[in-house]
DNA sequence: CCAAAACTTGTAATCGATTACATCTACTGT
DNA sequence: ACAGTAGATGTAATCGATTACAAGTTTTGG
């Protein structure tokens, strides 16, 4: 077997190869393509034919081993099929292949198992540096274990009590409120809330921002408008909020959502019992994912600054990754999001 | 600098910590992990409670470089920002994971110099498989300079004339073909077809399925009701179809749009102009994305069975990469799309 | 009871790059 | 013209693991 593999891969073209063909030792092809400007102009070109003529590209496991980095990042999502991770992905692979950076995914999925694996790529130098989208931090001890000089970031969710991740996010609490608020503006009295995860930081965030607009109105909290028990930020969610709507004899006459996918959900479900939107109830969401725009109707939502939110997260993780000494303090940037108008919320 | 990245990952346990603490080779420390039968009952436990006490996991770059294999592959999207990719996605990290690979993404985005950068990350010797997701193939002669041990597949779309790739795909253009028998069983005789963008082959399968099934039924084909000139299987593609609609003097009755998020475009532009689907236009789709039951009108469309070709695609691919000299034959695996009957076509 | 076989462990080469240090050459200024 | 210095290049150590081979130990069988 192991004979098999270094046959197969007998192909690969080593700076010795190149050193031979150019007449030099590798330690000058090694300076040519890091410090040009420390060889001459001869050797430097006849080394540069000889990459050329060769088609040479320096391995990167032995480049790693070396130069202790390995120039790969691990992002870890938390792997719910949805696609409010597209954009913020897109950002991070833009900025990060751009400074050279490969992009490792790992979905956590919420299992132990995984999360222990994710910790020993970090653990066995797989990555530089790690960038935790949403949810939580895996709990598992092995990631107490990891190296502190591994930089790790976090999307979408703070960690509370501790001061070793930069943390990019929205202030979930205060931009729920101002949804609610928007609501109330627009003459609703009786607003349902459909919370996201219990476990999520910023699940309970936003239900949180939902009662203090209510209290700052002078509007009663009822625990009957209260909707739990949502698993995701999913239709399926969104969905099961429908019969506790259905079962009530005062019924709300808006329902604020804690994300997107579930508004779709519950509108899925109301729409399917004839009920009209915005005519029969008012529903609003959070995010703004791609979709918000071109549903019928087009849902009100708060926007969350993802594509922003992640290309200033990686710029930051690239700056702790190479940055000389002193400039590896962590950041908390918390971004603003907007209140976006359609035409699922109804004046009343 | 050197000095500082070094000191750095400072903190990181070597084979050599755990084979002074246990008190033997490093030879036995690798073995006692690798092959545990080859020593004996005490040095083994001996190993591992060095192992576990020092929270030792084996250096990634160093086992690459011996064993010249990185255990990553390389998973190439197009990076178009929607969301028929998320399923496929999870699929790969779920086997790709369970089997001890890592994922790196990379998006293409159709830019030369990406491609010509993820060419180098292969060439490099960072993976050990390539899946190329959707779209052509990178034409960078990078790709062509890629040691041939390099196993790599192709999803969704193949590159005809060539038999150096696993290809998982659908036949677009009997599916296609159904969906069109399908809206002409239910009644329509004037189909539009919103095609794809004409650079990917199996945007152009669709389109030649439309046509297939128009004749097959002695229709004629309308120049005029096929619909070139998206640039990609998103919203606004399908809304730029929308003038093209309303210009014509003879509607058609249906539209059949190559994909899901190009129909939704589509019927949110008609919809906006006070147009009921599938009441004045019947609309079909193609892939059954996630949104396609929770449209309104839940769009009938062409299931893709993008998780089971994401899964069977990874073991394939695994495979490749594992096989033992004789098993490293390609393999075309083409499955079949299934016909979601939903709410958006109405029989006339 | 001793030679041969089987087993365990250690020594050292190896993977492919980077880089400290040594060496050699060429140029500068007095 | 020659000491001194700057610049170019080569030699060899190094990163951390794996593994062929050697050496040492135990078991087996006649």
């Amino acid at each position: 077997m192991a004979v098999d593999r270094s046959a197969q891969k007998a192909g690969a073209v080593t700076i010795q190869d190149v050193a031979r063909r150019a007449g030099v030792s590798t330690a000058t092809v090694s300076r040519a393509i890091a410090l040009p400007d420390r060889v001459t102009e001869a050797t430097r070109e006849a080394v540069f034919s000889a990459i050329r003529e060769t088609g040479y590209t320096p391995n990167a496991a032995a480049r790693s081993l070396r130069a202790k980095s390995t120039r790969m990042v691990l992002v870890l999502l938390p792997g719910i099929g949805n696609s409010f991770f597209t954009p913020v992905l897109n950002a991070l692979e833009e900025v990060f292949s751009e400074a050279g950076y490969g992009v490792l995914i790992g979905y956590a999925r919420n299992s132990p198992r995984r999360e222990t694996h994710y910790a020993r790529v970090i653990r066995a130098g797989q990555v530089d540096g790690v960038l935790v989208v949403t949810g939580n931090i895996p709990r598992d001890e092995a990631f107490v274990q990891i190296p502190g000089s591994v930089p790790i970031s976090l999307m979408f969710s703070e960690v509370p009590g501790t001061d070793e991740f930069s943390v990019f996010d929205v202030d979930n609490r205060a931009a729920a409120a101002a949804m609610v608020r928007h609501l109330i503006g627009q003459g609703h009295r009786r607003i349902a809330h459909i919370a996201g995860a219990d476990a999520s930081l910023e699940a309970r965030e936003r239900s949180a921002g939902y009662c203090d607009a209510l209290r700052e109105a002078g509007l009663p909290v009822d625990p009957a408008l209260l909707w739990r028990g949502a698993t995701n930020y999913d239709f399926g969610s969104g969905e099961r909020a429908a019969p506790r709507f259905f079962a009530l004899a005062d019924k709300p006459t808006a329902v604020f959502a804690a994300a997107d996918e579930m508004a779709f959900g519950f509108m899925r479900a109301l729409k399917n019992q004839g009920l009209d939107i915005p005519g029969d109830v008012s529903v609003a969401g959070f995010d703004d994912t791609e979709y918000a725009v071109h549903y019928d109707p087009a849902l009100t939502t708060m926007r969350q600054p993802r594509t922003e939110l992640g290309t200033l997260a990686a710029r930051d993780l690239l700056r702790r990754m190479t940055g000389k000494d002193g400039d590896v303090a962590i950041s908390h940037v918390r971004l603003k999001c907007d209140l976006v108008v359609r035409e699922s919320v109804r004046r009343i």
